[in-house]
Formats: C-alpha cells, sequence, structure tokens
DNA sequence: AGCAGTCCCGTAAACGTTTACGAAGAAGCG
DNA sequence: CGCTTCTTCGTAAACGTTTACGGGACTGCT
C-alpha cells in the first residue's frame, strides 16, 4: 500500500495526496478530508526510506550510550528519566528517539562513524565523553549537528552540557572541612572519561584553599560498580591513617562501599562520612542516609531536546549556529552520612 | 558524495561500484580493489535511505523498551547485559540494533505503530508484555516479524521467550517451606503485567501443593522500586499475624525492604525470611545476604539475535517460519536471608 | 467580453540506491 | 578462423516519496 494506491482508489493524483498528508497549502479542505480518511481507512503510511530519501531527512534523533566495562552505564533511572525529558520534546516536533546502544566489544568511535555514515539521524547526542574524545572532532567533520553530554579537552566548537561537577567538588569538600575534617579521601573515575578527571580536580582544587594537600593515597579509582563500592570500602579501611570521610563520584558505589564497612562494623557518618554525588534511588534508603545532590534530570533531558532541534533547524535555515554551553547545578540534599568526625 | 560521483572519479559504471561494494558477483577483482579503495580515500559509504527503499529493508532491528510509572523499567543491568549479546549477533550479520524508548506519556500501543508504520525496523523485540498485550495481536496482522519477551494470554502462533517465574515461584516456595515456613507472604507486580500474574499464580499452586492456601492479606503489590519495597516492608511489619516470610517477583524491592527492616529492628533471615528473584548487583551487597537466582542474560541476549535473524531469513526466503517459544530457567543461589524461621 | 488574479490540482523530475538485462570482449575449442 | 561460453561491465528501470512548475477552472474587475 504505497502513494499510488491511495491516488488510484481516490482518483487523485500522487502530488495532492501528499500535499495533504503533510500538511501543505494548496489542497481543499475537503480533499484534505478524503485523503486523511482513505488513509486511516487502508492504513495507509507513508514509507519512511521514500521520505527519508526526497526529504535527505530521517526524522530520527540517536543518542549514543555505551556502557562501561562493567555494564553498568550509570543508574538507570539516569538515563531513563533524560530519555523522558527529550522524547517529550522531539515527539512534539514528530522527531523519533533511537538509542544506539554501543556494544560493549564494539569502539565508540567506528560506532558513531556508522550512524553518521549510513545517514541513519538527523542529530545525535553523544554520551560518556572522554577527556580526548575522537568522536567529538569526527562529528565536527562530517557535520553532523550533534551535542556531547559530557565535556572534553577539544577546543573546536560545538554544543554540549554537563554536570556540575566543580560545583558538587567544591561543595562536598567545603562542608566537609566544616564539619570538621581534615584527611578526606575522594573516589573517581578513570581518568580518561572526563567527569572523573573534572571532579578529582575540583576535589584538589578545593582542598588546596582549606591548606590542605591531597596526597595520591587519598585518590581512588574502582569500577563504577556496586562492588567497586565494596572493594573501596576495603581499601579505605586497609590504610593505615584512615580518611575520617571520603567522596564520591557516583552513587552506584554507595551501596557496596556501606555494605562493606557494615561487614567491618563502621558506622557511615560516625565513623567515616560519605557524600554522595547524583541522587539515585539507593541514597534514600540507605541508613544512615546517605549525604547526596539533586538535580532535575528531566529538565536536561528537554534541554537536549530543544538544543538539538535548534541545531537541526540553523542548519536548515542556513543560519550560523551559537553553540549553547549548560552546565547543570546541582543542590545538596543533607543526610546522616556526613558528621563531624569522631574523636 | 554518492554513488555517482566515485563513478565518475573512476570512470566506472554505478552498477559496478555498487556490485563491488556488495561483495556481489560479475565484477574483477582488480576494479573491486579500486572501488573500495576510492570508497575508503573519498569518505564514501552508501546512503542508507536510498539502499532501503531499494531493498525494503533497513537493516535495523528495534527492541522496544516501556519505562513504568515510576520510571525504572528494572535493574538497568538488566536490559544492558540483554543488550550486548542481542547487539553481537546482529553486528556479525550486518544488522544494527536500535532501541526505541516508549515515553512514560506515551501509549505503548500506539508507539508500535509509528515504528511499523514508518517501517523503521526489519524485526523487532518487545518486552515487558502485559497479559493482554494488543501489540502482539497488531504485529501478527502486520506481519512484521518481532519477539515477545514476555508471555501473554493470546492464542496466535509467535515467538516468544520469558523467564520461568514458575520454576522461580515453585523454588522459592519450596524452600520456604522446607525451611518451616507456613505463613509467607507474595509481593508481585500488577495484574496486569504478564509476570506478575504467572509468579502469583505459581505461588499460589505451590502452595496448595503443601496444602497451604494462599489468602489475599498475603498478596503484595507495590511499585517495583525502592520505594515500593519500602512501603511493603511497613505494610508486611503492620500486619497483626506477621507471615515469617516473604517471595519478591523483582529485586528492585529489596534495598528498600531491607531498610524499612532495619528502621523496625527486624532482621531479615531471622525474623522475616526474604526470597528475591533475578540477580541484581544489590543481591550480593546486602547483609544478611539475598537468596536469588541467577540466569544468563547475555545467552538471552544472543538467543533474541539469532531468533529474530532467523525469522527474517525466513520471511524473505517464503520459507514457512517455525515460532520458537523458550523458557530461561533460574539457578537458585543461597544466601543468609532466608532461614527456619525464628521462635 | 476580456483580462488578471486565485485556488486547486496533475505532471514529472528528482533523491541514491540495487539489480535484471544485454552487450562487448576475452577465452576456449574445433 | 568461426563458433560458443564465460567474464566483466554499462544501461536503465525500479523503490516511494516530495515539490517545482504549469495549467485549468473559477472569481472579480474593468
Amino acid at each position: 500500500m504505497n502513494i499510488h494506491d491511495i491516488a488510484r482508489r481516490l482518483n487523485i493524483s500522487i502530488g495532492t495526496i501528499s500535499r495533504a498528508l503533510n500538511d501543505r497549502a494548496g489542497v481543499s479542505a475537503k480533499t484534505r478530508q478524503r485523503v486523511l480518511d482513505a488513509a486511516k481507512r487502508y492504513g495507509y503510511s507513508p514509507n519512511q526510506s521514500g521520505r527519508s530519501l526526497r526529504r535527505g531527512a530521517t526524522g530520527m534523533i540517536g543518542f549514543m550510550v555505551i556502557p562501561n566495562r562493567d555494564r553498568t552505564t550509570k543508574g538507570e533511572a539516569f538515563f531513563m528519566t533524560i530519555f523522558d525529558g527529550l522524547q517529550s520534546v522531539l515527539a512534539a516536533h514528530g522527531l523519533d528517539l533511537v538509542i544506539h546502544y554501543c556494544g560493549a566489544d564494539q569502539d565508540p568511535e567506528t560506532h558513531v562513524q556508522r550512524i553518521v555514515e549510513r545517514r541513519m539521524v538527523d542529530g545525535l547526542i553523544i554520551s560518556q565523553t572522554n577527556r580526548s574524545d575522537p568522536r567529538i572532532d569526527y562529528l565536527i567533520e562530517k557535520k553532523l549537528p550533534f551535542i556531547a553530554f559530557g565535556r572534553s579537552d577539544t577546543r573546536r566548537a560545538h554544543t554540549w552540557t554537563d554536570l556540575d561537577f566543580e560545583g558538587v567538588a567544591e561543595q562536598s569538600i567545603d562542608l566537609l572541612y566544616r564539619l570538621g575534617h581534615r584527611r578526606i579521601a575522594i573516589a573517581t573515575a578513570a581518568n580518561e572519561l572526563n567527569f572523573g578527571y573534572l571532579y578529582l580536580e575540583a576535589c584538589r582544587a578545593s582542598l588546596a584553599r582549606h591548606g590542605i594537600v591531597l596526597t595520591d593515597d587519598l585518590i581512588f579509582r574502582e569500577p563504577l560498580t556496586e562492588a567497586g563500592g565494596y572493594s573501596l570500602g576495603g581499601r579505605l579501611l586497609a590504610l593505615r591513617d584512615r580518611p575520617t570521610a571520603v567522596s564520591l563520584v557516583q552513587n552506584t558505589l554507595t551501596l557496596g562501599l556501606y555494605q562493606r564497612l557494615s561487614d567491618a562494623g563502621v558506622v557511615p557518618g560516625h565513623d567515616l562520612s560519605i557524600i554522595g554525588f547524583d541522587q539515585s534511588p539507593n541514597g534514600d534508603f540507605l541508613r544512615p542516609s546517605l549525604t547526596q545532590f539533586r538535580l532535575s534530570l528531566t529538565e536536561l533531558g528537554e534541554w537536549l531536546g530543544c538544543q538539538i532541534i535548534a541545531l537541526i533547524e540553523a542548519r536548515r535555515a542556513g543560519r550560523q549556529i551559537r553553540h549553547a554551553h549548560k552546565i547543570w547545578p546541582l543542590q545538596i540534599e543533607p543526610g546522616e552520612s556526613a558528621q563531624p568526625p569522631a574523636r
């Protein structure tokens, strides 16, 4: 069932059919209605390949997700909530959201190349940026409208957004310092991941402002999983000069960390203060409750949607594009896990 | 840069270019190499829309994900691990995996209609099936190769796979009975979700085999989230004739449940036995450790990939298709949360 | 009546592929 | 050398749309 079939059935030309279905001028209200009725009756809807070919646009926006080595990209609620915000904006513009899952054995760069070369999407959002991320240069080169969710060290102009890792680091360190902590451990991500680097360096800077030098023995990098948190706990406990507090770059670590401490009879907030990062359901259901940060991910998703649409519109109109950069502030939510040090 | 540009540059016809790139017969090794070199040099790769239009196939396989009301579809590791297995099989066949995220405000059925009507995928996998799921009838009607991940009450032939909810229910109940429990609560999912129904009825049957009648006051339906688990804990504690054990349909409930019990000074395994369901990272990091089930999700993903490819091949070859049905057994992993009842 | 302007609508040319068909040349054979 | 067979390649017709263009039928005006 294609446009010709409908045209034949209605004794109307295919041009008119197309105009009617696409809300274009030059077709009377009566025939438009006839076309719409017929389309519904015969279950016709335009073939996307034909339409894409002619229009030079697929109507799809990609979101590329990379699992880390440990298969847990982040708390699932994290991306899901972003998708919700993004999806609603895109749908309002007749665009579809498709998520490109980059297999664990696949190279992210070749994966993005494949997406671009096959012209599968009109716009792309990449996440989990590395400190040096060739995907960004590639996408700039190929002139595909895209947004990087996460910063990188490239100097070339592009749209990006990111969480305020520096702000979180500063608030965390300041709070811990105010509470009286002087020996503070930092649990961050692999250095090649941009946010791990940012977080660590911001912590270092904040500590320095208080006259504290962050030594390497207080820097921990574990897989961002429950198991990583468990291992982190063990390593913290094993230190001969044990820190009185630890600041986490991601909440996936918390559950394992709590349990490792519990195994050793160490109470969070009492014997060791803990500050988490992004809110996750976990934080609300740990005892003692976790001091962490809150953020509107739906809003972030909506922002992504608006920006990618703006980029595409600008491209089509041939306008010069203004690349937006937005950093999302996070608000601290005090819990019981951050207390003055014991003694 | 399209096929004509390459043809002009090489002084070769477009037909030959196409044949060379698609590994078809009728082109000499020398010219094939020239074409491949040129394609690489000029960064050419065939336009997917044109190719899809001509071939009548998009080369993409869809996986439809529905968030539940609470935005947490399942443990994220759950789907991610499935995607890994699925993706690797598809990639080996030159197919792409795209995930269709159905927004929280979108109706799953209209979403699937949109996917089908726009001919966006050659095959589709739907998950989170309802007991009565119109998507299945629709997909059968539209003759799109698809697999339902989850059973439903339709009697029409189609390929599906599911976890062995009955087996898990039986093993759980049997274990609890053997341990001495007689008053056992069941935490299941909304009845419209097929697995919630299956699990509940299998528990009921297993209990009946031991001469126990499952009464309504011991059936709990909470949102499958940490918050739901917390609420479940409260409701269990409030019962005047408190059960000695509870069996959970999904592990997302565990964290909240543990904390609610902890708040009340109730110890899992001692005052209340708990059996979880699918393994999740959580289970390994709860104290007391959770008795739960294990399953190879990568394998499940690979199975999905092989089956959907088989369906598509059969369709193309015009062969009659044999619809596979596979139920995945889960192996119990004893933890400390299931013990003989106190007294 | 003649003419300009408006409103609908049909025609046909793209968009970038793949592939059936046929032709040209080479190779093999008597 | 003539014939057949095989290999290699070019030509052109699809695939299903969208849209620029032009033409007919009206309307309104002089």
